[in-house]
DNA sequence: AATGAATGAGGATTCATTCAT
DNA sequence: TATGAATGAATCCTCATTCAT
């Protein structure tokens, strides 16, 4: 593709493109497995030119990982605030419905933080964990409004559900008899439906709770009401 | 060390020894960037050596994992067998208190399907599985009968337990400035357990519903009716 | 920069624009070391621009070094000129002195032969192996004037000169702890003032030794009796 | 060639075979033509056994280059030993004659500076640094008493001779159209021959001019005169 | 004439694994 | 059984050069 990315809407349109590709050559494989050839050759250009777009592969892999991530959370904080408010149940659903279109971002979480140790530029790291908690606050709000929630707990809630997306990920159920150790979709999204579900009704009781036992909580709103 | 292990016995100490050493090695660092030439320098051993008790680095890392979930599935099972009884909070903090004394074990479960899926030597990989299902089943029964929970419920508490346990690991809440984007101990713990105990009385809850909407569950129902 | 240079002088500037470039740019770094991208950066140009100039690196750096060459050259050859009649000590302050502030030329140097041997395009090396020797040449006669020395002599005197220059630089006094290897520029200096001193009385005590010795050197002599 | 080098003598031996072979792949190419492969393919051994033996691609040449110094100012060394004293162009008859039956030493000479400044290890510069300073202070001291020379002036003699070598093979008589720009063998060995055995009878008639001048030379003589 | 995106051959280096001792 | 020297495939990355605009 010698096609050359001459206006800056260009480039990013094949910066785009690379990133597009890097998520889909992580099928379950180790990142390590992965080559810069390989994704040369996907991409259909030459190794050299994603040196062009990316510093390093880590760099190359932490900002397709930062596009899904930040997508994947717009997707979620736009359905949640078109329908107004939500409950665990349907709130998993949401989440599980979104994942399930976005294997490709299942498959890259899991690297974040390998891939944050290894980015020498630091200014990547940092930028990329300032990017995502923002996207991530933004969401949290919307949770906090939907599901409803103390503030706060938007982002607990947010965390609890990737970590549960990249545990369960990673520890398939010995007792499914899959030969090669990998998750079947569907026991994959039936479990983080069904376990999510279960903590997000753990939290909200919970957070209930606590908002009844405290004496004035409604105007009072706690100083942690940060959420910008 | 050239002392030779010329007997049985002396080769199971060997090989334990070696473990010991492999699980140590990962200190949060990618499974790639620990070279057989550390590990065996660590253990005072020659690299050839390795080789005679484990065919591949896969296999020596998914032999510590086993080791040392094992290890963590009989502390837990020991607890609780001894306790009797027990509740979701007091659970969690086993948990947690089990798993900080084996930060090892932590630091090896996110491989678990890294290396499933490489190990060629397809029965290693089907021993592991299986000897770890067993090892999980005995632990899910005492599980079953200490929180109490339904038959199969036990095993469900395990996996999610791991899985809350490898994705808290692995996602770390942007909000604490951590540069490096290492998780602290202390904040993972209590994480975890914050979460892992809300989850389970979220299960416990359910399960009672469904224990008082079915008819008679009691007796009819043996809990090891289950295993294998 | 993007004035372009349309008519043949404002080639010719631009050409020499990017020389001056060049020149700086080895400051003690081995040739591979500065890359194509540096040297245009440094020029306000496009890669590809330097490409309009001059056919390859290796080129840019002959056109370079025969540039600097060339005017050190004519500044001795002047110098020498104006003054008459000189001395070995006096040509030799001379020669330090017009040569410490000709750092780059003195870096250029010793990559002739590197450069000669690369240079695919034959006609650019003769071509700088002939202008080379004419100033060269020219230079030498002025010299053995002023010196004053036998015909032939006086490219002697300037190739040996060349060579302690481009010896000296190179063989760091190992006595001076200097840690990185460099030589320090006054060491260099001075070291080279004083062999070159002692090299050229030499040379000049021989050949005037020659003359006397000989019964009738005006006619009997060939210039190149010399050679071996 | 899967022979194993098991003891330290046959490490040893490997060790100096492959610096020979370094020695001999640099035919006035530049450092970054020779390839790694190359010297492992003269070598017969694998690319990565060459890492066995060295670090990097500059420690071998630096080893190389060490190797070939040490040989050289031991050969002049013990030549000058027997002889007892000579003069100046017998010095320079044995400098080239020593010279000429080992090219590599001139080849690898003017690679110095450009690897004492890359050697990353800096252990590695320094000691060889400090290795080769031990040789030319032993040689120095011979070269001394066989010119015979003031202290501190040995170690400069075989510096200037060093220059010599490096600077004339650097600087090609443009007169002699070679077309590819190297130095014929004959015309070098010819050229450092007469410019040593000039510099040398001057800087003896100077050391001598100076030892005449000065009142009481013979006690006053201070061993550490070496300080310039 | 100038640009700079694209190229892709090629380099140094690493490391799991083997095998002669 | 233990060793560790040897292997060589494989990796990431660089950079001189080209060429479409």
């Amino acid at each position: 593709m010698n096609v050359r990315a001459r206006k800056e809407e260009d480039k990013q349109a094949r910066r785009d493109a690379i990133l597009a590709v890097v998520s889909g050559c992580l099928r379950g494989r180790p990142f390590a497995d992965v080559t810069m050839a390989e994704i040369a050759q996907r991409c259909g250009l030459a190794k050299g030119t994603l040196y062009l777009y990316f510093q390093a592969k880590e760099e190359l892999f932490l900002a397709a990982l930062g596009c899904e991530a930040a997508a994947w959370l717009d997707a979620v904080g736009a359905e949640l605030h078109a329908r107004g408010s939500t409950d665990p149940r349907a709130f998993s659903e949401l989440v599980v419905h979104t994942l399930t279109q976005r294997e490709t971002f299942i498959e890259l979480l899991p690297l974040q933080r390998t891939l944050l140790e290894h980015s020498l530029a630091s200014q990547t790291a940092s930028r990329f964990t300032q990017t995502l908690e923002e996207k991530l606050r933004g969401a949290a709000t919307v949770v906090e409004r939907a599901l409803p929630l103390a503030p706060g707990e938007g982002m607990r809630v947010l965390l609890r559900t990737l970590a549960l997306v990249v545990g369960l990920r990673q520890i398939p159920d010995p007792t499914r008899g899959v030969d090669d150790g990998s998750v079947s979709s569907a026991d994959f999204a039936q479990e983080l439906l069904e376990s999510l579900t279960t903590l997000l009704a753990g939290m909200l009781a919970s957070d209930d709770a606590r908002r009844r036992s405290t004496p004035a909580p409604r105007w009072s709103e706690s100083p942690t009401a940060v959420a910008e």
